[in-house]
DNA sequence: GTGAAAGCGCTAACAT
DNA sequence: ATGTTAGCGCTTTCAC
């Protein structure tokens, strides 16, 4: 009986060991589970299945567990929230927070939940296991893709719940925030104060709906004023990045008296680099940020912000997936959230 | 047959199903799958499988599918992040973040892994389904717990891997910062700048580490002043607690020129009320935090952070995690983490 | 166009 | 002190 541990062709099951010991599949699952104490196996025993367990390098299967420990009287969900890698958890925790209150207030003797945050690589969410065969979820949430990944959503359908955010697909459910209405209202509000010279702050990545604002931006500005606003491309999304772009701004432009940052890492980020170069905010160089910082009201001066609505489009998503989960609906919809603005100091 | 809904005794499965329509099991499972076209099922058989579907409630059984659908040739690994439901998701992140690299530089053709965070009810850990019969995890690691889940976790072995983040128990394997040697820390820079009316601001529900903090704060400060620090209780973590408590601190005590607050977000609310009442930092009032926030470098001036060495911490966690779903190693052990000090212009 | 049967890996009840 | 057996719910050949 060979005893090469990794990169075994044939898995390694309770059988396995069993057999490499010359025990029975019980006495491993017993040790597996530590109550051999209990079932009195011989000290002897349970030290050559712990040393085989080691040496096969044996992986219990948490399905076959699963299967065999449920109640066959209850009912298990699980729903995911999909979120990439490498995106900010800001939204997700939200989230998470509503679908786990929702599904506390329907959990009952035949009926339990489990709700979990789970990450692919940006752009690889087709890679993600058991997605595809329904053998991970009855329910998910879609959130911070990429455009791989909605490439591969738009052409696939998922036999189970889905909604989607922040995208648009023809063939899910999608909740999101009205594409452009948010940039467009930025522009009005600084050119509102009467600021001319306009700038608005991106990240180098941009995903569809940032872009979508900063396009609505642009262009409202640009309606208004015969100016296009200038863009600062910073490298990432967060408040280095933010100064960063915003010096190297000011040492080679005017400078701008209006900024709208699509993300508040940036607009922190933009605040320094404002007070370092000695101007004031708001007088000098008004800021709207997109109040996705749960710090917003805390900046220095308070950061006016013109942004998605979470509140309401978690509410959304929520309800969304349980009718969805209840097979109360099934069809694809569209569902636009309105923005949310508040006014604060720095605008 | 019995068509009623939700409730029923025995459970829903493909088989229910089946009998309810008078077809086979196969056939649902066909439809569930949505491949009754290539199956070539008849659409009003479809549609009838569909209604009782809906009709009965079922709900697929995830760990079923699972089972079914794996490729024996590849063991899967489910490694869970467990984390209060309640509690900020920084730290969090950033394990997940290790984790996943650590997993993804692991992953083979033999050799699969999933990551998820899961949430449990500050003090309810032990409701959470699967721990204990270890039908959801092949290795968790718990963080944020509060004293009812150590309880629990102190009269539990769970039969696979587990690293306990923040927590002394004797019977696993935990990693966490060195206590009381922050607090000291912290008071030893603020009497170092020769503050001598100092305070700690903390909130009301106290965990295990912040708790330790704290006393360490004020037990040095006495020690080295005669005088206690005044302790400020905030109703909360997040800056609108400490924003409040530091308001109410300044109108009912002289005030003080050295503040210690146990958590970033409290400092944050700290600076709004030092700021309004006219005084500066850290001329007036000397401010030291903990560096759990991601921007304490960007507050206005940039935060001084006596506080747990997360990158540190994280990288203890995630090696000893793997080496256990290894079984390189087994026996519980504690890990010592010293704190990072990181000097900026609060104090 | 539909059904029957096998088996994924595991564990608890029931034998020895 | 250890082995045998049945079955959790599902899907996928294969057979009709």
């Amino acid at each position: 009986m060979r005893a090469m541990a990794r990169g075994e062709k044939r898995p390694v099951t309770v059988h396995t060991i069993a057999q490499h010991v010359g025990v029975s599949p019980s006495a491993v699952s017993t040790v597996l589970a530590n109550r051999h104490e209990e079932r009195r196996l011989a000290p002897a025993t349970v030290d050559k299945i712990r040393k085989a367990v080691r040496d096969l390098g044996y992986v219990p299967n948490v399905a076959a567990r699963r299967l065999r420990a449920n109640d066959p009287e209850v009912h298990h969900h699980d729903i995911g929230i999909l979120t990439s890698f490498e995106a900010p958890l800001f939204l997700v925790s939200r989230v998470l927070r509503q679908v786990q209150r929702a599904a506390d207030a329907r959990t009952g003797p035949g009926r339990r939940f489990s709700v979990s945050i789970d990450m692919f690589h940006a752009g690889r969410l087709r890679e993600m296991g058991g997605l595809l065969n329904a053998s991970r979820f009855n329910g998910v949430i879609i959130t911070n893709t990429l455009p791989e990944d909605d490439a591969f959503l738009a052409e696939t359908t998922l036999p189970y719940a889905v909604v989607v955010v922040g995208r648009r697909l023809a063939n899910h459910c999608c909740v999101l925030d009205a594409p452009g209405e948010i940039g467009r209202r930025a522009a009005e509000i600084l050119l509102g104060r009467g600021a001319r010279r306009l700038a608005v702050l991106v990240p180098s990545l941009l995903t569809q709906s940032t872009a979508e604002r900063a396009e609505a931006f642009v262009a409202t500005v640009l309606a208004q004023t015969g100016v296009a606003p200038v863009r600062v491309v910073a490298p990432g999304l967060n408040p280095v990045s933010g100064a960063e772009a915003m010096r190297s701004h000011f040492s080679t432009h005017r400078g701008c008296d209006g900024l709208y940052a699509v993300s508040d890492g940036l607009s922190l980020g933009a605040y320094q680099a404002i007070k370092d170069s000695g101007r004031r905010i708001p007088k000098d160089v008004a800021v709207v940020g997109v109040g996705d910082h749960e710090h917003a009201d805390f900046f220095d001066p308070p950061l006016t912000c013109v942004g998605p609505s979470n509140d309401a489009i978690v509410e959304q998503v929520v309800t969304q997936l349980f009718q969805r989960m209840n097979h109360r609906r099934v069809n694809p919809v569209e569902i636009f959230v309105p923005p949310s603005v508040v006014m604060r100091a720095s605008a």
